[in-house]
DNA sequence: AATGAATGAGCGTTCATTCAT
DNA sequence: AATGAATGAACGCTCATTCAT
């Protein structure tokens, strides 16, 4: 891919993160990225193939998937605390795309809907699977779920709320996963 | 406050919430609450204070403040229980216009986030509170708003993403609310 | 209808005429016009939409309809001399109109087509009577039909090729409509 | 001239015959003809300039002439029935760019109009020809002129508008040919 | 000769906003 | 208080055209 192709996409990803697909305009990605404005439209037709290809390409950050390779070696518990980092980590680099991608104009958007669908419905699936190896009885898949969801979406509150909510009380990054594991762990058995 | 000017900000708040601030237009405000395109700038001088009017009239954040009044009296399990599934009306009652409050468009209002902010500061208590009444041993600070931070985001990830989300294994409600309230306290003990 | 959208619709109408519907600009349109461009989109919600509204007129131009009422009463001879001058006076007025309607870019056009054919068609009915009038036999219906659209297709190549065929030899107006029309009684009986 | 160069003539010359000049695009023109955007440019110097060579080659305006050629030797009647066939044969063949050509875009177009208004001329001039032989008298030069129109502006609106105006009463090709000569032929003796 | 990435003026259209009534 | 015709800046997008290769 071309240079000027990536710039325009990152570019335009800054942007909609930022402010928004509809307040951000074809005019001001093109000179931000140096492009001429016609040049977005030769590669991405429209402003939503833009947006389509930028929702490819932020799924194919599956980038966390070449790591988790090394994480099946690791010791279970130890396994599930570097799975929470790594998606801490993920989530605290994605943060503002995050937020633009539960917006009210994308949730409407149905490529985009199905890009996030997918993600999450990986992720939980990795989630249980590490939870089943960390603890050595038998869990109905209801009790299994839930704890799954409620380990992602713990994450996804203190890495995407952080600032906003963080209570005097609330513990260092490395300290919250330990606990809330910890919590779960216990919880399950 | 006219009837008239109520169903134009009712009507907004609906369509700001559903498709963003900026793919709203102000003649879809207009056709669809009754009123002049006119009448609209006549009340609220420009699109922005359409808004800023509607950020000045959280009166849903009131609405689940008095209802939690009453939780107190209950058996602390019971409580808490409680405590969830009206957390959890709250927000499938509000989802959009929650969504709509953390997009890129809406967070760059202060006005918006320090009252949300607020919000989940005093839901975070109460939840500490009620999980402190539920088990009997002592337990540490940060133990303690890391297990209240679970059950709310939990919560919120259920609630809000619920669509996107909601896996084959996934519980319903009532049994959601159960078992993770059950984790948690097992959790913490 | 207002003074504006009449003054838009005629200015449509010469611009169209004069160069073509894809090579005339709305911008064009309106400042020709002295209208905002805006309130062309207001009243014909798009440059498709003012064309339409142009054909559906211009097929209203049935005005020669009030004037066939006189012609009735007329003696059958004198009847077809002046109806064939409404229709060349007809011809000269929509000149320039016409021949836009038969360009590439207007046959491909549904709408169009449809008021083209259908205003055809009543011409060349109305013709077809006034010549079955004028002369007292029975003639089969292929020759009268082939002899009704002979009358108003050389009055079509007279009136609008007109300035660019006249040869030296070529009759006045009402000397041709007469040589014509006895040629094709003569040619009938 | 190369193949290549070749092609794209002749592809634009069908684009523009059935869709006009403005509304066809120079991407269009390239694509359909195989041939890369800018070779477009390096032949013809702009989209312009692509026209200006396309009417340089009227080939279609010498091919009806020498078809006519071999006409004169047959016996009159005969000869009038042929030039008829030939002209509606023509005007088929080559209908949608002649009516290109009368469109408001081309008509402005001085080239254009010439070399049209000469083939007219020279049509009608062979016409008369064809007509004072078939009758014996003699018959004053407007009247003849007139004549002579009628059967070039009969065959025309037949070729021409053909789809738009076919009664269900009209005749077919040979038959319609047929018909008008007679007719044309009674009506000037 | 031939390509196609790159350009930017200008297109049709939208939309927040004004204002006479 | 209420209307909706009227405005024009700015939007997303198209297109003829250029130019390095």
């Amino acid at each position: 891919m071309t240079a000027k192709k990536e710039k325009i996409l990152q570019t335009a990803l800054e942007l909609f993160s930022e402010k928004g697909f509809s307040a951000t305009t074809t005019k001001e990605i093109a000179s931000k990225s140096g492009a001429a404005e016609g040049l977005l439209f030769y590669y991405f037709k429209d402003k939503n193939g833009l947006l389509k290809e930028l929702t490819r390409q932020f799924s194919f950050v599956e980038s966390i998937k070449e790591e988790m390779q090394n994480i099946q070696e690791l010791d279970p518990k130890e396994a599930l605390f570097k799975f929470g980092h790594l998606y801490l980590d993920f989530l605290s680099r994605n943060k503002h795309f995050l937020s633009f991608i539960w917006s009210p104009e994308m949730t409407q958007n149905r490529e985009v809907s199905r890009e996030v669908a997918s993600l999450m419905s990986s992720m939980t699936n990795q989630a249980a699977a590490l939870l089943k190896n960390a603890i050595n009885l038998e869990v109905d898949d209801q009790r299994m779920a839930a704890a799954a969801s409620m380990l992602l979406s713990s994450l996804m509150a203190y890495g995407l709320l952080g600032d906003r909510i963080k209570e005097s009380a609330m513990a260092e990054c490395d300290q919250f996963i330990k606990i809330i594991t910890d919590i779960i762990l216990k919880g399950l058995s």
